[in-house]
DNA sequence: CTGTTAGCGCTTTCAG
DNA sequence: CTGAAAGCGCTAACAG
């Protein structure tokens, strides 16, 4: 036995000459095996045993135009928001036997479309996208290509094919009224670059009722661009009672900032995230924030995905998972 | 235009029939342009535009044997320490027209293998796995398939083909060495329940000379487990100087219990955890822990699988890519 | 219940 | 430089 495969990997062929049956019976033991007596069934599985047959799953694809893969495109895996996501999405795909295929944006359009391409090619069950895709052409082009399509984490009239999220715009909305019922009036916002997060921010100042002093971030951000940001935002004014952040990481980081320049949360600065990551109810004081249920996302989508591939008609294209407001220590 | 696929996606035969050549030379023209005049490309990518053709990967793949996929698996995405292996393996593949597919153990042997067995039905030219493979049944098939595989963040002297990685064994090591330096006698350990945390403590005990007082927590760790981890731990010994845990997120969670039961860290309560995430620099204190460069795994075993599809011979299969201990406040 | 035939879309021979 | 033929490993369609 060599380092080399020693031989030849097993195909349907050999396992049929194995069992004493033609190929397209051993193929229908082993996917089909309710039209199959029971005896060949038995000799069909011996064989696959005996020469340890891993079905080629592409070659089976080929054919029947199933390929049972799901693509799954996220700006970046860093991005912890989208972690459960992706998570119950490969999970529950995995559990009706399809496998995902992983493709990251760098939240850059270009890489978008090159990733998009890379999956068509791959000829997906289906393509999950966090997001909604922004650039026309790659709208088109996914259309045209007939694949199921679920874009996540946010919601529109008018998806590439179904939709599974929420509205930033009500998200920043309910926090904005969430602020106002507290009184505060010097309110600033640490916020993410990237489309969602300056959806939320629109929200939020279209309540508040004016603009507000903001410090963007790169995407995805974290917990030293937190710290950052409230330097720049008490720069800008060292009055401000409460924060906005688009992440809880970024709340996160004014908080240990806040509390390292000797400002009491949430009496002297209140600080509100977003996204509910777990450790947002352990820090002291623990981050109020908006709860999504990211996992639900996954699950739905998968589940849109699979029944396409079943062929059965989608009754809802469009689901709004909503989201809650959490309050805790922070604020 | 319907919902449906309005026609039938383009084919090579609808390229070469639109450029006016062969099918061949149309293959050619598109992936081995070296031996196609000038002028039949042109027409080639001509016909590409007009068709708006993608390549059908599973196709070619079929008959190359090169499926241009990547498998990657890890017990789960949520584990935050393998996400820049992960995202760094996924980028240095794309980079190279490789795609990742993803499966989950959830740590559990049976999913392992059957994860397996659908990444190799599946023909990747190539799998990264965190860890060493645990059982022999599916180290076996895994060498017998032929595929080259790259287990990681762990290192052996007979791994199933390559390894790049470190030492657990040698990390506990270190740890009890600085631990022992310290001065510190009363320690306590917090660790995961998964075999690495375990070799990790093994080394710390044998250094440290002694059995430690440990709370093992169910993986992956979190925050919130660091907080139950620390009440356990000091119901044992209520004395305790130092805590060694096994992940940062399992430190900070201990750091926030003990701050919010009074205790300074690190005069009453010196914590040190493992895998230098991105938050451990910035809290307060900063967390003391052992760094281990997770992309640079990603890249390193992205170019060995590279390099073999190639059919590079690999100098070095076995990569140890070390670790140190940052000092930071926490200790 | 089982088998034969054809062919998925592409690339690898082997010939010009 | 270009082409024709063959077939990767499997399954859909149609027969028995």
């Amino acid at each position: 036995m060599n380092d080399v495969s020693p031989f030849k990997a097993a195909t349907l062929h050999d396992v049929a000459k194995a069992a004493g049956v033609s190929l397209i019976t051993a193929s229908r033991a082993l996917g089909n095996p309710g039209v199959v007596s029971a005896k060949t069934i038995e000799k069909v599985q011996a064989a696959v045993e005996s020469t340890g047959y891993i079905p080629n799953l592409l070659a089976g694809g080929l054919k029947s135009k199933r390929s049972l893969m799901v693509g799954g495109i996220v700006p970046a895996l860093s991005v912890s928001q989208f972690l459960p996501t992706v998570q119950a999405l490969t999970t529950e795909l995995a559990a009706a036997g399809y496998q995902l295929i992983l493709g990251q944006t760098a939240y850059d359009a270009e890489r978008e479309e090159s990733v998009l391409n890379a999956m068509i090619g791959r000829q997906p069950d289906g393509i999950v996208i966090t997001g909604l895709v922004q650039s026309q052409r790659a709208r088109d082009r996914l259309r045209r290509s007939g694949i199921p399509v679920v874009e996540t984490w946010d919601l529109s009239d008018r998806p590439i094919d179904m939709v599974v999220g929420f509205s930033h715009l009500k998200v920043g909305g309910a926090l904005g009224g969430y602020f106002l019922g507290k009184g505060w009036k010097r309110i600033g916002i640490a916020s993410g670059d990237d489309h969602r997060a300056r959806m939320r921010r629109d929200g939020f100042q279209t309540t508040i009722g004016r603009e507000l002093p903001t410090a963007f971030v790169p995407a995805p951000s974290s917990l030293e661009l937190g710290r950052r940001a409230l330097g720049q935002l008490l720069e800008t004014d060292p009055e401000l009672a409460a924060i906005c952040c688009s992440s809880d990481q970024l709340a996160h980081g004014v908080i240990v900032e806040a509390l390292a320049r000797g400002l009491r949360v949430p009496q002297d600065l209140a600080i509100c995230g977003f996204g509910n990551a777990d450790f947002g109810a352990h820090t002291v004081p623990s981050i109020s924030t908006v709860h999504v249920d990211g996992a639900e996302i996954g699950r739905l989508a998968a589940q849109l995905i699979v029944a396409r591939c079943r062929g059965e008609a989608v009754a809802q294209p469009v689901i709004d998972v909503g989201f809650r407001i959490v309050e805790r220590q922070s604020t």
